[in-house]
DNA sequence: AAACCGATTGACTGGTCAGTCAGCCAGCAT
DNA sequence: ATGCTGGCTGACTGACCAGTCAATCGGTTT
């Protein structure tokens, strides 16, 4: 046989299994061996292909920030308005979590939001982000059609932390998360900060 | 003599050496001795005044939680302009950092943002801080003031999650923190939310 | 069939702390 | 003086768990 016996991909199995187990108990009370039983698999395979217990949840996030920020780069190099790229970034986002509620609340749990451990050890990518979104808002500001008088560092943070408390609330079921309020939350996040909550 | 030795009130004293501490190393890495020896107090005096190590910074952010739900409500009483009452609670937020910052990363860091084990416990009060902007927001609808089509619970979360996103910005340094910008904070956080990031 | 090798297993170890507890001591009452 | 009370002390213990490692397994090469 050529073939080979299906090469069942034990450390992705592993990864996977992390998601599941870091979602429901938060990384801080979830065993290594927790982890393997979830993954079935023996306990010290996953030292087999992790260093150490931090580098599996260090890989879930850098596996899915790299796309977020490719996401966010991508949508910048289009030829649309400052409002789409912002849009498109809201979009991204929230369709991130629509598809895959489990890695965002690890990722916004227990990195993006955990300051003082694992957010620490990714600030550099986690500001990529605020970066390239502030570099969305002054390119706005230099083709006139945002206000001059709001820093764009100020704004992305804004904008970010809207973003990202929208999904907490959905996380924590402090707001209500079906498909239509995930649309409506892209266009309303835009809409709240282009346009503010005042009348026109 | 009728005057009492100096009652140095060791309770007060613990727990603003947490304070001090937990904002230093993270709650998770103090230790409870970190908390004595800063105290200047024997090991076994934390557990003669609280519970447990979570009680102690239980007490930290009930203490300080509080203070600002009833800032908010009382700014909500007052007879002023819906965007005046959103310029009040954005202000006490920024002045409550400004004041005390050690104290305020503890409770947005180890609390606010840690969903999975403070965050989760505290919930309760969390969302009344929520719910009371919502109210502020639904109030300026009703009064016309606000647009109608952003519901207020999505407001609320838009302006909370960017003034909380502000203050992570402080606390890890990714913006500058001085008293100008403090300044600057409160009113551009309000012009951002209510007038939006498009000119007018 | 023998040597080889990476994947896989899970019992074990070493270190870390939260919380306990037996008792000390200062001030006050009797 | 003797006893009492309660703040205060800090050595100790029991539980927990990340990470190690020696052994086994299954497939491949010589």
């Amino acid at each position: 046989m050529a073939s080979k016996a299906p090469p069942i991909d034990k450390r992705r199995q592993i990864l996977d299994a992390a998601i599941r187990v870091f979602a429901r108990q938060g990384f801080h009370s979830t065993r290594v061996s927790d982890i393997a039983d979830e993954a079935g698999v023996a306990y010290g395979l996953v030292y087999h292909y992790f260093k150490s217990k931090d580098e599996v949840l260090n890989e879930l996030f850098s596996e899915r920030w790299s796309l977020l920020l490719s996401a966010i780069e991508e949508s910048d190099r289009e030829g649309i308005s400052p409002r789409a790229k912002l849009e498109a970034v809201a979009g991204f986002i929230v369709d991130s979590y629509r598809h895959d509620p489990e890695l965002m609340k690890v990722i916004i749990v227990e990195v993006t939001r955990a300051a003082n451990s694992f957010g620490r050890t990714h600030l550099a990518e986690i500001r990529r982000a605020y970066d390239s979104i502030a570099k969305i808002v002054a390119d706005g500001q230099a083709a006139g059609v945002f206000r001059r008088d709001i820093d764009p560092t100020f704004a992305s943070m804004s904008f970010y932390g809207a973003v990202e408390q929208l999904l907490s609330g959905w996380i924590f079921e402090v707001i209500p998360a079906s498909d239509t309020d995930f649309d409506q939350a892209k266009s309303l996040l835009v809409a709240t900060i282009c346009d503010g909550i005042e009348p026109r």
